[in-house]
DNA sequence: TCTGGGGTCCTAGGACCC
DNA sequence: TCTGGGGTCCTAGGACCC
């Protein structure tokens, strides 16, 4: 057996963590740039906050409520979501971190009777609940697929307390009639809108439909779908993270920029970032690709919708490198072809793939290699920072300008990665 | 009138996830 | 005024090979 831990409401809950005032009341976070609503506790859910409602339309609502709102603090999420998966290692020899809130476990040394199964269940959600104070639901089955529908009960009904076990062929199937198609592990708007036309609206209508039918329309992915659903696994735990194929980073702006100075000093801010995500994983990337894009929300004056541009350009690189000196000289060309005048632009990304790991680098034939002396000072440079903070120490391109800066106006403390906001108790 | 058969590799686009 | 960010996988079609 299976076991999916899902952390309720997790970013409202890792506020809470540290704010227990927050208890009792609606509490919103906002992605990046105080955009649009990510998280909300049950009582925010209850108001009819939806997920994804902009700030903006939220506003109307703070006159009635007194709800709580909070920028996106990822550093203390990181933090909480890596306690949470250690204290999972002491109920399983693994674990395979799903997400930043979830994580499959394999149950093998729980044994199959239901009874241990929801003795050791509660066991885990207590634990996690008294070290961590995040709140967890489990779904408990033979595969992931079924262990997200548990995990789905599991939250829903107040007689589950938070732990659903689907052990048997008879509550496998009185779960999945039950359960709307739509919610399905792989099945997105599209594939839902395919299935509604040919009348299959539960999961059980799903697992008993043709095998070539499901091929045809949905792909091997949904035929992998239908037959984790009749218990067959085909999703196997991965408890090693694989390294990743591709990095991107693309924060919006905190306002709209219109001039290439601007646009390109963010860019290499972006790029150093990306670059070091790309050194932590012991990669280089053979392929750089920039993009930037308007607005496609803005009005104009006349009422009419904003002139909008999109562009991107990659550019293949003459060897794999990993150091942000090096990127930064392409992305940079890269942007000045892109770039167009006239434009109010929201956002920059740049994009590193082709990725290799960085002692397996395959030499040019014409050109130098990477130079060494660059990469050593990158690593140097992100051991300064990782010291003495972000960006302390980096390039000159990256400017002196903040004002672009994303927004985020209601950020928490880091109240467990910054000494000088651990909470005082007093 | 009539024009083979069997492959590989790459990319863009579309689907999905949290 | 104001609408997030970061990923993975699959398929069809085009280009190429002998």
């Amino acid at each position: 057996m299976l076991g999916l831990v899902d952390c309720n409401n997790f970013y409202v809950s890792c506020e809470r963590s540290f704010n227990p005032a927050l208890e009792g009341k609606p509490v919103v976070v906002l992605s990046n740039n105080d955009g649009c609503v990510i998280a909300r506790s049950s009582e925010a859910k209850a108001l009819g906050i939806k997920m994804g409602l902009p700030y903006f339309q939220l506003k109307e609502l703070l006159s009635q409520h007194e709800i709580k709102i909070f920028s996106s603090n990822y550093t203390l999420y990181g933090d909480m979501s890596a306690r949470v998966m250690a204290t999972l290692g002491q109920f399983s020899e693994e674990v395979e971190t799903y997400s930043i809130d979830e994580a499959f476990i394999n149950l093998e040394a729980w044994g199959n009777a239901h009874s241990d199964l929801l003795i050791m269940a509660q066991n885990l959600r207590a634990t996690v609940g008294r070290w961590t104070r995040i709140p967890v639901s489990i779904g408990v089955a033979p595969t992931k697929t079924l262990c997200k529908v548990a995990n789905y009960f599991s939250k829903r009904s107040p007689e589950n307390d938070g732990v659903l076990i689907l052990d048997t062929p008879a509550r496998i199937t009185e779960a999945l009639s039950d359960f709307p198609v739509a919610e399905l592990w792989g099945i997105g708007s599209r594939y839902a809108a395919v299935l509604r036309r040919n009348d299959i609206r539960t999961a059980a209508q799903l697992r008993d439909a043709p095998d070539e039918w499901i091929n045809r329309n949905l792909t091997v992915n949904g035929l992998r779908t239908a037959y984790e659903l009749r218990g067959l696994p085909c999703k196997m735990l991965e408890t090693e993270a694989a390294p990743k194929k591709a990095i991107c980073t693309s924060p919006s702006f905190g306002r709209l920029v219109p001039d290439l100075k601007t646009v390109s000093e963010a860019l290499v801010t972006h790029l150093s970032r990306a670059a070091e995500k790309l050194r932590k994983q012991g990669s280089a990337a053979g392929t750089v690709t920039v993009f930037l894009h308007t607005n496609r929300f803005k009005i104009s004056p006349n009422g009419q919708p904003a002139r909008q541009y999109y562009n991107s350009l990659s550019a293949q690189l003459p060897h794999p490198t990993a150091s942000t000196t090096e990127l930064t000289g392409y992305a940079q060309a890269l942007l000045k072809t892109v770039f167009r005048f006239g434009y109010a632009y929201q956002k920059v990304g740049v994009i590193l793939s082709n990725l290799v790991p960085i002692d397996h680098r395959q030499a040019a034939i014409f050109t130098d290699g990477p130079d060494e002396r660059l990469v050593r000072l990158s690593a140097t440079i992100d051991r300064l920072n990782h010291r003495y903070g972000r960006d302390k120490v980096r390039l000159a391109a990256a400017g002196y300008d903040n004002t672009w800066h994303h927004k985020q106006q209601w950020m928490s403390p880091a109240y467990t990665t910054r000494w000088r906001d651990i909470l005082t108790v007093k």
